[in-house]
DNA sequence: CGTAAGATTGATCAGAGTCAACGTACGTGG
DNA sequence: CCACGTACGTTGACTCTGATCAATCTTACG
């Protein structure tokens, strides 16, 4: 057991903040956050502000698209069900995260609140107006659609290519560089081991091991959903974080 | 063995400037679904052709960003190798496609000719630029981003629960969409079987036992390099493109 | 205090990887 | 034109990682 305060899982958005940044070290490893500085500007014109309660739907998968949503507090997921109940977490969503946006026609996932959270629910319409009349809008927008790519991209790699304690491993790091803490602070996972679990295209179990053989090895501790880092170089390594 | 009239499917480009090919055998491997209609647009200020031969490197992984590329003809992939190895393919790419439009500093990705290809070479900035200037464009570059947010997402899903033969039946139904063949035309696969692996997150091995499953299955015939789809409907349920 | 949901650990199983052999097309050069 | 060599594709035998099935433990909560 390690010390560590029990402060709220997420952060509460700070707006017009940001979560800047990517640490070089960070470039290497999945879903660099991109942190939308616009955040407060989104809630402007025809937005509603939406609350999900934990678990509760946000967008139904196959639903037809008509806005998109941002994360205002809480942890949201994007989902995808197959027929035979297979599930796959597309992403896990933080405050100033948009959900939905580059939906074409329906939502291919569904969205889903890890924690009771609070969304903006934007008209589409709404996006494309204010882009096409704000230029810095539209270009921060590009930026995020484009570091969502980075991100999306990052896991292919994984899900491919990476053995189940690689994942596991990454996964941390991820987690630690998105919910943005301080060094040598603990996270404080949002999400059960099922949805780590669908999110790195293992089951429970074997994320479960793959934490135990981390934490055997002294490179984390573990306390229920709080994971502290011990040594992160060493837990880089662990996820193959390095390139060729 | 199947008839397989080895006509040439280039279908000229929307806007003027046919997609010419540099081969014969990449004559087959003509459009893009996503293919942005904008081609010949791009061409125009401070950007240049480039050549690249049969597995030549475009872009090498951890490249600093300068410009990206589009692919006039031929076939690309893009390529992230791991330290040890491991080699992820992010995608393959037609022409029309864009290269390392979305990288941030660096290239994360590498990007290789799968077949013998010409690209236009683009500096970020005239793209920064245009869209600046140039509201249509501006949204079809959205949109095309948008496009590639939802084909790597889909990917995620196949890599992290479909099964050995459904990223095998789901990668012919993905490449008979995205050369946009005439139905009941056989696909000529650009790619090796190696290059299918590494893009399914299998082995070489296995992914001829999944073609050859569908084979024996009857739902395609294979000749080598060419695919023909005997039953599209059986195909995507083997690939489990159902949803929930 | 009792129940339920989630987390952890263990034992067994199966799907895909690895290793190996063989087949087939293609290009080169005699 | 044929012989050979190489690269790629296919198939088979065996292995191993991670899934499945099952039991136990922990914590939160009514």
């Amino acid at each position: 057991m390690f010390a560590a305060h029990s402060d709220a899982s997420v952060k509460p958005s700070p707006i017009g903040l940001g979560r800047c940044a990517t640490s070089p070290a960070a470039a290497h490893h999945a879903a660099a956050t991109v942190a939308p500085t616009w955040m407060a500007n989104m809630l402007a014109p025809g937005s509603t502000l939406v609350q999900a309660e934990r678990d509760g739907e946000i967008i139904a998968q196959g639903a037809a698209v008509d806005c998109c949503y941002q994360v205002i507090s809480g942890c949201v997921r994007t989902v995808m069900l197959l027929e035979d109940g297979r599930r796959q977490i597309g992403e896990f969503l933080f405050p100033g995260d948009l959900v939905g946006c580059d939906a074409a026609g329906e939502h291919g996932f569904g969205a889903e609140a890890v924690t009771p959270a609070t969304l903006c629910r934007i008209p589409l319409r709404a996006i494309d107006e204010r882009a096409a009349r704000d230029q810095s809008f539209a270009r921060e927008l590009h930026h995020y659609m484009a570091a969502q790519l980075r991100g999306a991209r990052a896991r292919l790699v994984l899900l491919g290519r990476k053995t189940a304690g690689e994942r596991v491993a990454s996964f941390i790091l991820e987690m630690q560089e998105r919910l943005d803490l301080p060094r040598h602070e603990a996270i404080d996972l949002p999400m059960s081991r099922a949805d780590i679990a669908d999110y790195l295209g293992l089951t429970i179990e074997t994320v479960c091991r793959g934490l135990t053989e981390l934490r055997r090895g002294g490179l984390i501790g573990i306390d229920r959903t709080r994971i502290l880092i011990h040594d992160g170089h060493a837990l880089g390594r662990a996820g193959s974080e390095h390139l060729h």
